[in-house]
DNA sequence: GCACTGGCCTGACATTTGTCAAGCCCATGT
DNA sequence: ACATGGGCTTGACAAATGTCAGGCCAGTGC
């Protein structure tokens, strides 16, 4: 592995604190693999041998069940997949797919289990990371559970303007296909679901939103910290 | 805190593995607190003060958004609840009520942090703890995004029969009304979808159910490992 | 026994969401 | 420019789910 993505991975805040020497057994171990588009590398119900890192690109992790797919959530770079199955050594329970030309480091599980039980700061690391995917999955479930889908759609148009750095017009990043599945709805519903957005705010045209009323689309979203932030 | 309940915290795999210092550091500022049924011991948005345990009875974790509420778990003797909001140091993202009496073990979240930073014992038994939680919330997500309300009203009393031994009469452990919140429904739906079943080889009365088609139910509801286990 | 209550069930209806088929639009390659 | 194909949209319809009002039933207290 080049020296310029050690560095990089060893920025991370799950692998920053740890021991030189624990780092290098992890690395060690490691190696980074090119994956083109539309690639499924990891497979749920797999036993998990990798520990995975997205240095560029972005995957997708999905779900199936009796013919039926859902995307759960999206990985963009820098930040790690599978860490629970990974420590506990359990079989994969989604299943992940490069979405563009990606970069991706695979860290062979059993090394982390085992620097897992060495270093104590890398155990610690491992928990504030849990933890934030944890709570994160929370607050999936709840806007999955609490909200319509129009809400659930509205709701993630102020998130993602949030993310494009808060400008009135920004990109979708996903496809809209994909964000149906994320969101839980059909690929029909969603492209109804903007139309009707229109009514609070939204207008969007490709993959383009432009939000022309930034209250009314707040007051009909009721975006919360608890399920948002 | 009686020496009894001290002992039998200990035996918790989150403790077991601990230093006895450590422990004693954490029960130090813990108490025990028997509550009424349905007293909210912990409200969403609140700073997390506590780790708990629930020694006996049950707790029910609810989550609220814009008038509406949905039961995310119920917990159960003997374990913890909000773990994460306890070491991130962040507001729970979940209310908590007592369904019936219930002891329940308040152990400062100041001290769950002091601890985890000095006892890498502790550390991994949060690790595996957290580990678990993320998972079940895992499936949950699957469950809700893959599964229509009947089929998961089908695989939840395949489940309910595995927890009560296997027999093909039981009783639901629940209130109709919260099961229906569990499953993202309301309780009307979930009535219909109980008179459903009945094409699928289970009827109820009550909050008793009897399976008298296993193969048909099982055949309906395709109960999976990476949900339902 | 009897009234009362809460939990559940039922029916009628409205709303939301999914399904299927067709069409549009835009990017691409020839 | 033209044909092609994929992704998205639209319309018509069906199915699932929610809402509201009323009724039933078992448990409780008087």
């Amino acid at each position: 592995m080049p020296e310029s993505e050690h560095s990089e991975i060893r920025k991370l805040p799950l692998f920053r604190d740890m021991s030189d020497e624990n780092f290098e057994i992890l690395m060690r171990g490691s190696y980074v693999q090119t994956f083109p588009p539309l690639v499924e590398i990891v497979s749920e119900g797999e036993p998990s041998d990798f520990l995975h890192i997205v240095l560029s690109g972005s995957v997708s992790l999905y779900a199936t069940w009796n013919e039926r797919e859902t995307s759960m959530t999206t990985v963009r770079p820098v930040s790690t997949f599978i860490i629970a199955a990974s420590i506990k050594d359990a079989p994969y329970l989604m299943s992940a797919e490069t979405l563009e030309k990606s970069r991706i480091v695979l860290v062979p599980s059993q090394d982390v289990r085992t620097v897992f039980e060495q270093d104590p700061q890398f155990a610690r690391a491992v928990v504030t990371e849990l933890a934030e995917n944890y709570r994160l999955l929370v607050k999936t479930t709840k806007n999955l559970k609490l909200r319509a889908s129009l809400e659930r759609l509205a709701n993630y148009i102020l998130r993602q303007q949030k993310r494009a750095g808060g400008a009135n017009e920004f990109d979708l990043s996903i496809r809209k296909r994909r964000l149906a599945s994320f969101l839980g709805m059909t690929p029909e519903s969603l492209s109804r679901a903007f139309k009707n957005l229109r009514d609070h705010g939204v207008s969007s045209k490709g993959g383009r939103v432009t939000i022309f009323d930034q209250q009314a689309l707040e007051e009909f979203a009721h975006p919360n910290p608890l399920i948002d932030d």
